[in-house]
DNA sequence: TTGTACGCGTTATCAA
DNA sequence: TTGATAACGCGTACAA
């Protein structure tokens, strides 16, 4: 077993200076052409590497991004990581992970972790603990410390630093006027409670189509359920929330639901009740997960593009640390949403 | 925006030497109370954390783990790394994530770009152009060099390092004789060809659950698919494919598929096809990923328990990290797995 | 009780 | 053309 070998080793075997290895392994015009072949055949037969640890101490630049997200066993975060990991490659960067899981705490605790010189900059979506919390002092703190931070979806105002959103408004609306199209009469929307931010931007654009099409908001089609708790882990509750909404007003004929799991459920329960999708009842949700494309009937959504939003925060995030004039302007990209129809809309 | 503070500017700030700094704040029974009290309070006020950088170079350990691999974008990976990171960040390490996006050059530069000092050990799957070429140099250079790797899922003999794998042989066997069990006569394989390993594994399952039922094989019962083509991009191609296999043998009663976008186009096609499931054709995947459970019928499958397997890899890797004493022994792990039974089988 | 010197591996500057 | 030195930030053995 050969341990990794050194400039210091090559310098002493070879009986030159250390700076003469250095210099000759960096093709110095300083150095004589004998003594950087010499250097540079040796440094090759012992597969020689700078040591990235010395060289991020020496330049003060690890060229390693972190990256804190919520939840990785999640499309939507998944294909965020792997547009971040493409552009931080391309880039000569690094990219390490931590996950939130939903708590503040373990939020805080990841980026102490990595603000002490492991890294060069964040790109962070909120943990749903933070944005109930509203407490943001980690995020101002390491933003103060000259580490610049870049917020991607879950992202919030009282953060002063680059943002890259879908427009969640926008998509929102643009699914319900499809329906509005499609002549639905009665849309109900399946959201959340208001304190996450996206929820909120896509309940106000339902509300916001409805409005440009004069339709009454009829309060007894809106679910908001909370995002507290898992679903997933507890699909009989939420099918009841959902056969409540139906019950409560019968002739619900479109379906706007902020999430997949919201919309594909919706699709299960419909059924069960004997509603035809999309015949009697369209639906449409919003995610870029791969259960819309495999359900039956497949289902419509409203792509974020989650791999493009990873590689413009990676590329804004990077461009900030490349440039080192640090005028303080601070950026909010907005990805454009796309609505993708399959068979729950006509 | 205040820099981060160093041990050196508290000395020079409250006029000691650094190492008194650094003694105070590690409460050395060396330093008078007084001097500690100051300096503690000093760096608190200045939020004071030692920096990373430093300490990995000093201590030539990084307290951080590589993984490497294939596709992030797929359930079964992000949940390994859910119990990578979860286990990395119970005893103190950090995770650097590396695609190589199937391909043995961003394997090989992957590897690279960490194992010059930026980490402490990998966890690696290999990719799919890895297995085909057989070409292992770098993970022996790696092993040669000191770093340790644990390899997981995708591994292969010829690499001496811990292994943490499922147990593809028995639970393919399992869920023939499932199958068996439940009456079915003729069972059909949809597999991968035989270059990777798990895809291997769980065909020879399926071929020992035969012999030890006394039930003759059938080539035509066999389907083995080209794992290069993407049909989750191509599904069209993918149902062809399994079309012909209904079509060749009419008797199909059964299915066992080593994946799950495999196990689910089956269905779909036999659906098409006018064959009831469980009642004309039982189906069983391979898979923990998330369609299964919102099919419809919902999909039984082996589940391959990801998340444990990347706890299992994190703690092998981090024992052997923190084991001096380097005997060179290595361990494979086996997950059992378990069959998940749902709709589409009775 | 405090401070000095050294080393981790590298590069840049300056001296020889 | 080559080498010595300092510096990045830290911890520790040893000297004062």
């Amino acid at each position: 077993m050969k341990r990794k070998v050194t400039l210091k080793q090559i310098a002493k075997e070879l009986d030159v200076s250390i700076s003469t290895v250095s210099k000759a392994l960096r093709n110095s015009v300083e150095i004589s052409e004998d003594t950087k072949q010499k250097v540079q055949a040796f440094a090759k037969l012992y597969n020689y590497k700078p040591n990235n640890i010395a060289l991020s101490l020496k330049n003060r630049k690890t060229n390693t991004i972190g990256i804190i997200i919520p939840e990785i066993v999640h499309h939507f975060f998944s294909k965020v990581i792997r547009g971040v990991e493409l552009v931080a490659n391309q880039r000569g960067y690094n990219v390490i992970v931590g996950l939130s899981n939903e708590s503040f705490d373990k939020e805080v605790i990841n980026m102490d972790m990595l603000a002490n010189g492991s890294i060069d900059g964040f790109i962070i979506s909120l943990s749903k603990e933070t944005l109930q919390l509203q407490d943001y002092h980690h995020f101002n703190e390491t933003i103060n410390q000259g580490m610049p931070i870049v917020m991607f979806d879950r992202v919030v105002n009282e953060i002063q630093c680059d943002k890259v959103i879908v427009d969640d408004f926008e998509g929102a609306k643009n699914a319900v006027e499809k329906l509005i199209q499609n002549n639905c009469e009665n849309i109900a929307l399946i959201t959340t409670k208001d304190y996450v931010s996206v929820g909120r931007l896509r309940t106000q654009g339902y509300l916001e189509a409805l409005k440009n099409h004069n339709k009454d908001l009829k309060s007894e089609l809106i679910l908001k359920l909370d995002d507290n708790i898992d679903y997933e882990d507890n699909l009989d509750a939420l099918e009841n929330e959902i056969e409540s909404l139906f019950k409560s007003s019968k002739e619900i004929d479109g379906i706007f639901a902020v999430n997949e799991l919201y919309a594909l459920t919706a699709m299960r329960v419909a059924t069960r009740l004997n509603y035809k999708i999309p015949d009697d009842i369209q639906v449409i949700g919003f995610t870029d997960g791969v259960l819309s494309k495999h359900a039956t009937p497949s289902l419509s959504t409203v792509s974020q593009h989650a791999q493009l939003m990873g590689e413009k925060a990676a590329a804004l995030l990077i461009d900030k640390l490349e440039n080192d004039e640090d005028e303080e302007s601070f950026q909010t990209q907005i990805i454009a949403s796309e609505l993708v129809e399959r068979e729950s809309t006509m």
